[in-house]
DNA sequence: CGCGGAATTGAGGCTCATCAAGGAGTGTGG
DNA sequence: CCACACTCCTTGATGAGCCTCAATTCCGCG
């Protein structure tokens, strides 16, 4: 996959005034990943960070035996793949197909003068990083099956800024994965909530869902008024 | 507490060579928390960069029902309540009799040709925190109760520089708050550990720990070779 | 049409939590 | 000096919550 990156073949290279974190010109380029290819591996140089124009990434950390936590999922807008190292510390595949604005880390930060206003931004993201991952902390540590999956479809409600049918790009292995729990539990869950009125499953493939009480969700997902 | 740390009663104010991350002189103070006492509360203003010199401190998230998570442990030479926004998200109370020495966030971060190496102290420690957040996401979501004291007990020799006797400064509520268990099932590994002959708990307080076999205990632990 | 992937649902089992009892150390007061 | 309370830890008994295994359905796709 790498050697694939570091060519860039079929992406436009160009220089383009990208309006992201970065503040400054860089040199960006598309790139297209299909469903469930590896954007980048584990422990593999981090020489690029991607922003997601559409589609939908998960980064993860895997076990010998085959154990997977999920660290995050990335929806258009977010930028992923960013290290204050030299390598990877998570794999990061597309969960559906994917476009994503790819910079080379050097050309976002060398510069005499752009190192203040770059760093402003790398600390920026790695502190949203920080933030994500210590809440995680809490619910992965203390809450129950049931305030796990109505925390994590509050905020992907939130961040899919509340649609009337929400579509979520993974399946209930990924949503597992992420919650630590098993696709079993997520899904019995998802029932529970339906039978309770406080969502609905319209869809056939189960991918769609109505939120009907968000309110009564989030106070099921004990989510503290976070920034 | 946050009125009494305003005034550093007790504290001998000095300007100091800090041997610390922050490369730069800075107004540090010293100042002693007895054990159990709060050293700041959650949501409250981050004046202050607090260092440890002697003791243990516990950094832990509540819910409304009790429900507790410890995002951390610091120990002496440790960093802890730095942040990049204006409040603490975490309550940090010492676990022992603790000195610390205190700076005030503005002392260290304010003077312009200070900042680019003041953003760098930043920007590791809050990488660090980072790191230890995404590997404390494997293990609280995806490892059994045997592997996470494992991994625990590994982590901290490492971190006391493998002593012949380990010194526990956090009792068992507090590791099993750490390790989203309850302080009977961490007993219970403990016991299962001497049992197997990997440790011994010689102490009568049981916070003393010998430990035999430290590469199967690291591989029950499952970590990763990290950084 | 048949196959594989994804989700749901049920039955049963395992891990860990809960509840409870008791021991040992420590501190306090008589 | 002892009695008593309190904290911390261990251990046992029981049970709940979630996992595992399995069957079924529905869909998309070659």
């Amino acid at each position: 996959m790498l050697e694939f990156v570091n060519g860039h073949p079929n992406a436009r290279l160009e220089r383009r005034d990208f309006d992201a974190s970065f503040g400054e010109k860089a040199f960006w380029s598309e790139f297209t990943y299909r469903r469930g290819r590896e954007i980048f591996g584990e422990a593999e140089p981090a020489d690029y960070v991607y922003q997601i124009t559409e589609g939908a990434v998960r980064t993860f950390e895997l076990l010998a035996d085959g154990r997977r936590q999920i660290g995050a999922f990335h929806l258009p807008g977010d930028i992923f793949g960013i290290e204050t190292g030299d390598t990877h510390r998570f794999t990061a595949e597309a969960i559906i197909d994917t476009t994503v604005w790819i910079a080379n880390r050097r050309s976002l930060f060398e510069g005499a003068d752009k190192n203040i206003s770059a760093m402003k931004d790398v600390l920026k993201l790695i502190t949203r990083n920080l933030h994500h991952a210590e809440s995680h902390l809490m619910l992965l540590g203390r809450q129950t099956s049931l305030e796990r999956v109505a925390a994590f479809l509050t905020k992907m409600d939130e961040r899919l800024q509340s649609p009337t049918t929400m579509l979520l790009p993974m399946n209930r292995r990924d949503i597992a994965d992420y919650l630590g729990l098993t696709l079993e539990t997520v899904s019995r869950s998802l029932s529970m909530l339906e039978r309770e009125g406080i969502l609905s499953l319209p869809g056939h493939h189960r991918k769609e869902i109505v939120l009907h009480r968000r309110s009564k969700l989030a106070r099921l997902g004990l989510l503290r008024l976070a920034p």
